[in-house]
Parts: C-alpha cells; sequence; structure tokens
DNA sequence: ATGAAAGCGCTAACAC
DNA sequence: GTGTTAGCGCTTTCAT
C-alpha cells in the first residue's frame, strides 16, 4: 500500500500523530496497550514511514557518498563493499559518486550542486591538490582515504605507505635479488600513491647498498593490467635486464605477469613480482602474488567514525590516521 | 554557507520565493533583468537548493537503488560502474544494495523499511523465486536484470544466455573438441542463469551428435575462482579426461586457467577454456580467455528506459526484453 | 503518557 | 511575469 500516511495510522488507531511516531520511532514512554494498539493499525494499513518526511524534520539524510575515480577497479569495488557494509552497522546507506579520476570529476564532486542529500562524503581524490580540496565545502563533513596530500582541516585515513613499500622491496632484497624494478607508476605526472611507494621502494634499496636505477622504472599509461603488460613487454624486448618487479598495485603485477609469460621468463625463479592492494584475484593468478593487504576493515571503519563525529558537530582540525597493512607472501616472490 | 534558504535569497533579491524557484530550475518565464538580480543574490549567499526540500515537495528523490549480490565481483562492479554512468544520464543518482546472494538479504531489500527513499529500484535477484517477487512492493517501480525468472509482472532485461552458451560450446565442437566440461555452477542448488547455460551447452553437444556426460559438470562451492580451482583441479587428478571447458563465468575460467596451469597441462592445446562476461580481467590472464561479452551499456540503458517509464506511471505487464551479446575470441581457444 | 500546533525547505495551484 | 498560499510527511517543543 502506497501513500499510507501517519495521519492515516492515528486515525486508524484513535491516537494522535505524535503517539504513531512515538511508537514507529521505539519511543520508551508509551504505555503497552496503546502502543500495541497503534502497532496493529501499522500493520493492518501496511504503513512504512516516508524516508523525505522525516529526513527534512531532522535535518539528517541517513546517506553517504562514497567517490572514488571508478568502482570497475578492483580495489575500489572491494573497498566500495566493506565501506557499504561497515556504514549499515552505523545506519548509513552508500550513494556511489564516481570521479572517472578527473579533475572535473572531482571538483563537480567537491561543487556538490544540492544541500542535504548526504550527511558527508568519504573521498579518495586521484588529482586534486591538497590545497584545492581544502577550499571546499566546509559545510559538508568529509573524510579523506588513501595516500593524497591532505589538507590540515581535514580527515584523513591511509595505511603507511612507504613502509609497506620498504617491505616489500625488502623481502626481495633478502631473496637476493639486485636488479629490482619498479612498475605502474602513472606518467606524465605522478600521483601522490605512486609517489609514496616509489619512495619507499628507493628507501630500501639504499639500505641495502643498492644504487636505484632510473631504467629500471616502467611507467604505465592508466591503472589498468593492460599498461603494465606494454611497459614491461617493451623493457624485456629492449634487453633491459632485472630479477625482480615491485608493482604500484595488483593491476600492474597481473599484467607483468602476463608480459613476462609471453615471453617464457619464469616468475619467481627468474623474476620475482610483488603486487599491492590484495585483490581477490591476486590468489589466483598464476603464480599467485605476494602483496601488500592494507587492512580495508579497519581503513573503512575508522573512515566511518571520524566521519559519524564529523556529522555530530565535531569541528576540531583535521585529523591523519594511519591503519595497518600486512605482506601476502604468495608464490610469486622465493 | 550552509543554510541559507529559498527565503533569504527572496529576501535579498526583493522578490517572492516563487520567483527565485523558478529561477533556480530555469522556468522560462522570468524575465532577464529579475533572473539576473536573483542570480546574483544566490551567487552572493552561496544558497545551494536543499535536495531533501524539493523532494519532499515534488515526491521525487532522484534516486535509484541498485541492488544484487555483491560488488566485489567484478561483473557486477562493471555493471554498477555503467549503470551509474547511464543513470546520471537520466538525472539519478544510484544508491548501492548488496544481498550478499542470500535470501534474507533479498528480502530484507524487497521488504524495503522506508517508503520514499528511492525511485525505483533495480535488481538482480540471486536466489528469490519468481513468484515471491512478484508478491512485493506493487508500489515501487522495479526491473529486474539478469536470468532470474521473472514475474509476468515485473519488467526484466537479459541476454539470451541458452544462445550465447550455445555460441561457445559450438566454438569449441567446431575446434574439434569432443569431451567438452561445464565448470562453476552452484552447489546443490543451480542457479537460474546456471541452468540456462547448462542447457545451451548441451543443446550444442547434442546438436552434434555428442552425448553430454554428467562427470563432464564441475560444480563449484560459490561463485569464485577458488571454487573452481579446487573442482578443476580434483577433476583432473581423478583422472578425468577432457580438451574443453565451458565456465559459468570468466571468474570460473580464470580458475580453470590456475589449476590447468598448476599441473602443467597447455591451454588452449591440450585443453581450451571459454568465460563469460568479459571482465576487464579476462584480457589480461596468461592465455587470454575467450568469453560471452553482454552488451552492458544496453542493459543498463534499457533498464533505465524501463524503469523511468515505470517512475513515470506505466503500470502496464511486465515487459521481457532481450539486449545482444558477442563473443570475445582469444587465446583460451583455439 | 498523550495531544495540538508549529515548522523543516521546497514546489505547485491559483491569483494578480 | 510575479506574488500568495497551501501543503508534501514527519519530528518536536510545549501543553495537558
Amino acid at each position: 500500500m502506497a501513500g499510507v500516511r501517519l495521519q492515516d495510522v492515528a486515525d486508524v488507531a484513535g491516537v494522535s500523530m505524535k503517539t504513531v511516531s512515538n511508537v514507529v520511532r521505539n519511543y520508551p514512554h508509551v504505555s503497552a496497550k496503546t502502543r500495541e494498539r497503534v502497532q496493529r493499525a501499522i500493520d493492518e494499513l501496511g504503513y512504512r514511514p516516508n524516508a523525505m518526511g522525516r529526513r527534512l524534520a531532522t535535518g539528517k539524510t541517513g546517506l553517504l557518498a562514497l567517490a572514488f575515480a571508478n568502482v570497475a577497479i578492483p580495489y575500489f569495488a572491494e573497498l566500495a563493499r566493506v565501506v557499504s557494509r561497515v556504514a549499515e552497522e552505523f545506519g548509513y546507506r552508500v550513494l556511489l559518486e564516481e570521479t572517472d579520476a578527473t579533475l572535473e570529476g572531482e571538483r563537480a564532486l567537491m561543487a556538490g550542486s544540492e544541500a542535504g542529500l548526504v550527511d558527508g562524503v568519504i573521498f579518495q581524490p586521484s588529482v586534486m591538490r591538497s590545497t584545492e580540496i581544502a577550499r571546499h565545502r566546509t559545510d559538508l563533513p568529509l573524510v579523506l582515504i588513501g595516500e593524497t596530500a591532505a589538507p590540515l582541516t581535514v580527515d584523513r585515513v591511509m595505511i603507511d605507505n612507504v613502509a609497506a613499500a620498504r617491505d616489500v622491496t625488502d623481502l626481495l632484497i633478502r631473496a637476493g635479488r639486485r636488479r629490482i624494478g619498479f612498475v605502474g607508476h602513472e606518467r606524465p605526472r605522478l600521483s601522490e600513491t605512486s609517489r609514496q611507494r616509489i619512495l619507499g621502494y628507493q628507501e630500501a634499496l639504499e639500505a641495502a647498498r643498492i644504487t636505484p636505477d632510473p631504467a629500471l622504472l616502467f611507467s604505465s599509461a592508466e591503472i589498468s593490467a593492460g599498461g603494465s603488460v606494454d611497459a614491461v613487454g617493451a623493457a624485456i624486448d629492449a634487453g633491459v635486464r632485472f630479477d625482480a618487479l615491485v608493482c604500484r598495485d595488483d593491476l600492474a603485477a597481473i599484467g607483468a605477469l602476463r608480459a613476462l609469460h609471453e615471453r617464457g621468463v619464469a616468475v619467481p625463479d627468474e623474476v620475482a613480482v610483488t603486487g599491492w592492494d590484495d585483490i581477490s584475484f591476486s590468489a589466483v593468478t598464476f603464480p599467485s602474488l605476494t602483496t601488500v593487504a592494507p587492512d580495508l576493515e579497519a581503513l573503512a571503519r575508522r573512515a566511518l567514525e571520524l566521519l559519524v563525529e564529523r556529522v555530530d558537530g565535531y569541528g576540531g582540525a583535521g585529523r591523519h590516521e594511519i591503519v595497518p597493512y600486512t605482506v601476502v607472501v604468495r608464490e610469486s616472490t622465493p
């Protein structure tokens, strides 16, 4: 039954709207028999509260926007799943917003044509600069996730990318590899994510007294497996020698695996490979991928907690938090 | 600036709310100079219309729910991306609803605790029966996608699964394969999707005078690559012989590829493999996958069109529509 | 414990 | 072309 209103229930039950509202929202001070009578009327009429009416009256929508480049990228899809599950625990539903990793997309998101649609935004920027983010929408609670340069005024949750990159590079060094490449960073302009990962990679090399070789940096035209098939393939064909590859993400690693396969290079015996994100595929590639596994559950939960505090009125400075990661060792490293 | 209302703009511009409303909504009959004056007030105050107020007044929310099992499954993620893009064209935003492929999840979706949150639902059921779907929420516009058994009262868009399964099986037969298995259907109970694909597979075999062999049906514990690694691996280890595998989806195909690799079986020379969905990974596996590619753009667009018609009041019988697919031939078949 | 009435911010008839 | 006046369905003081 559509169009059943609070007033209709009140009429049938012979009480006021207020009382029905109290019953619907489980307000404690309602006598048992009134509650029962009202409940019967609700069931009889098939009443369901109207979301918009409630939201207009309370000013809260129970909706939050989850914004990032593109759900079809497996890492984002898996992130969306975790955020959506955690959000449900917090009583929120998730509106999907894709920015296509373009400046226009990200600006449109931050500008937000309508007010009051969502209570807050969880956003992983791809290209926007810290200063530009800081200028926008101070009225809308916002939590950033990922490795973007975050303004001091905004909350942000991430893993320690530099440390994780150091860890996987170190794993390769301890296995005796010396010519270790890095695969999959963007060109022409590095994202902050890639910058941090390359930094950790370089730190690990230098700590082991290995001189980083710029010829072992294989950039990709886009964040995709295809881009890294081309990059790694071209390098091999050009005669570049390496015995390990630290990949920016699992997509790049999967592409690298394919390029190596095509040319009959054995993984991990001749070339070891590591990925990043621990997307579900990384367990079933051949060989399966050693990869950095961010604690997505912790990431999502912390982001939600910070966001809810902002929605509830917290107005302090930006909190920048780190959540854990692990390195999952599989077949692609010795 | 939060909390700027239509009335505030009207006061500053020295006009009525109605006029401001007309300007905001680009109502044509407003004099140029009035429009300009109002616009200046809007800019000055940083006014943005409040979504909830507008929605309450119009009864439309501009939101639609996209519901399916799990966004972390690549096919659904890619579907979400296309639906979200097409929805934007139609002036809608997308609320993500995951059912986890459970009956409770699907029932919760159909029951919908609140009215008025979304204008309609696009839903790919996993387990719910046609009759049960038909009983629910006649007030909320609903379009089903995928191969579920759809009630006659509800709109549905899908590709012709039987024909597509026939096509890929036929491709294998024409390449000279005779012992062709099917991989990845659920156990214990087959989904409608799997049922239709197995049907097409069987039809193609029979048309070629090959007797379908029940020993070549390799079911999987769940929709995942891991399930099919186990199923195909166990079959090989048990000595089952086959020279081709039609897989229920790309995930199953990727799992099959891994199981074959592990045991040193050459693809496609010894065993050919086909997938289904054409997820982006299928182009970069090794070997890359021959797969059924549903026209997602057409699927999403048609679903949106049907939904919008329902939202606009169409109340006729359910329309069941078919959209095209292609078979993308890659390296995993001869 | 329950009721009456005043909004929440906007749109839509209907006047002028 | 522009203003006035009711609502949309709900929550929320403030009474009782």
